[in-house]
Parts: C-alpha cells; structure tokens; sequence
DNA sequence: ATGCTAAATTAGCCTAGGCTAACAAAAATT
DNA sequence: AATTTTTGTTAGCCTAGGCTAATTTAGCAT
C-alpha cells in the first residue's frame, strides 16, 4: 500500500513496536507516556494506524502491529539506529543522538540515507588477523 | 529575545534573507513562489514575523528584515549552508543535499551541528609551521 | 486620466495533532 | 461484592499552517 506516514504517525507506530519488542503489551497510557503525549491524542493516532491498516486493537485492549505495520515500523527503527550510531559516531553524546536521530529519521530522502550507510560500513571489523 | 521560531517561519525568514541577498526586493508574490505557496500563506507568515520584530513592510511593498532579523536569518542560512556541503562531502547529490538540508537545519540540536562543523573543519590550512 | 492586469490583502475554510473535561470500563483493594 | 483507582474513550476546543474566493491597491498602457 505504501502509505506516507506523517512524523507524528510514524513516531507513535515506532513506538509500538518498540514496546513490543521488549516484551510489553503496547497500551494507550504506556505508549502516551513514552511519547510525552495525553492519552486522547494517542486513542487519535491509533484509530489512524488502524484505518490504515497498520495496527489492531480490541476495545479497551493493547494494540498490536499487523504484518505490514510490522514492517514499517521496523523500517523506521532501523533509520532511527542508523542515524542514532552515525550521529555518535561523529561525537554526538548519546542522549542529544538518540533525540536528534529521532526527527531525522522521518524526513532525510533514501539517498542520504543510503549514502549515510555508505559511511557507517567502511568499518568493518578488521580483517580478522589470523587467530580464529 | 531569542524567540523560537517553528520551521515555516524559519523558512519564511530564511527564504527573505536570500532573495534580499540577491539584491531582489521581496514581494509577496517572490516568497510564495520560491517556496512553493500561495500568497495568502506568505501573508500570513509575514503578518507573525512582523509581530515577532524580524520584518518589516510597508502595505502592499517588498519585506525588509529588521536587524535582529538578519542576525536569525543569517544563522539559519548558515546551518543550511554547513549541512548541504556536510551532505555533499558524503556523497549526496546536489540537489538532494539541498533538499535535505532543507529539513534539518530546522531540528538539529546545538551539539549535533557543533559536531558536523568539526567534521568538516579538520582540513584546516596545515598548522603553520614556525612564522610568528 | 482611465482602465486593465498583476500583486497584496482579507475573510473564512480545512486538516493534523495536540489538549481538557466528562464519561465508561476494567482492575485492584478492601 | 463493593468501592476506588486506573485506564480507555469520546466530545469538543485550540493552534499552526496551508488553501480558495473575493476584494483592494498599485502599476502600467493606452
């Protein structure tokens, strides 16, 4: 489907997924927490994310990806890791990274990203000097 | 006063100090068309920024940037300029970088654009040896 | 000078994305 | 089991920042 998602939407279905992925039920007042935001304005979002398809969610119930929200967030996760580890790279502390990376990561076009990429590769492990 | 402008005033503003600096009177119709708006927008726009004290106009003339104005304007367009090269060092096309920069000038914390001017700077001239 | 065109302004609509307040449901405590 | 507390939802307000349509002004050409 290949929908645009706004900053706003992409930052609540990463979040999300992030949740998830530590094991926690994603609820409305765990992910208004974390985001800084009321809970009204995420009961919005997610009804959003689930016109769209992206997200599920019973009633009074914690909200789950689908396989395509899946997907998404964990596309939008990986820019937010990427641009997080490049911005410490370059001597940024890792709270300052880790915010900045965040607004990056909705709006630098795939060519930025992919050259950023190109960046963070080069150092790969050191040719393995012998030793196993 | 230091009052925190929101991305679009930032673009506003920024956009006004480029064409002034062309030497290009800043009309209405100007600003709309480089930034890709319509006029009632631009009039909006100038109609906060004159609130704010960093343009002034006269009714139906070309907009001039007061002082502390400039000084905003001239800092914005310096982020841009440091991150359209700082994309273009890693490989970003032109255009893109350009595009890019667009956005990030508007969030990037202090310490992140520190970090990036250092990046960029270590081709400094060879420390002069010995000579005063 | 008059009238036409282009530019600027004004009024008012729309959307996204926040919020509060009020109410409903579920969960926890007693 | 009843009551309290927590969580979720709904209704509705607000702001920023776009827009269109309608009006006003300015600048030219005739």
């Amino acid at each position: 489907m290949e929908t645009k998602l706004s900053q706003s939407l992409e930052d609540y279905l990463e979040m999300i997924h992030m949740l998830r992925m530590e094991g926690k039920v994603a609820r409305v007042k765990d992910i208004a927490d974390a985001l800084s935001v009321k809970m009204p304005s995420v009961a919005k979002a997610i009804a959003e994310l689930k016109k769209l398809g992206l997200v599920t969610q019973e009633p009074y119930a914690g909200v789950e990806l689908t396989k395509e929200g899946e997907v998404m967030a964990a596309s939008i996760l990986n820019r937010h890791i990427l641009l997080k580890s490049f911005l410490t790279r370059l001597g940024v502390s890792e709270e300052v990274a880790d915010k900045d990376a965040c607004c990056m990561e909705h709006i630098l076009s795939a060519e930025t990203l992919s050259k950023i990429e190109s960046f963070m590769k080069p150092v790969r492990p050191a040719p393995k000097r012998r030793k196993r």
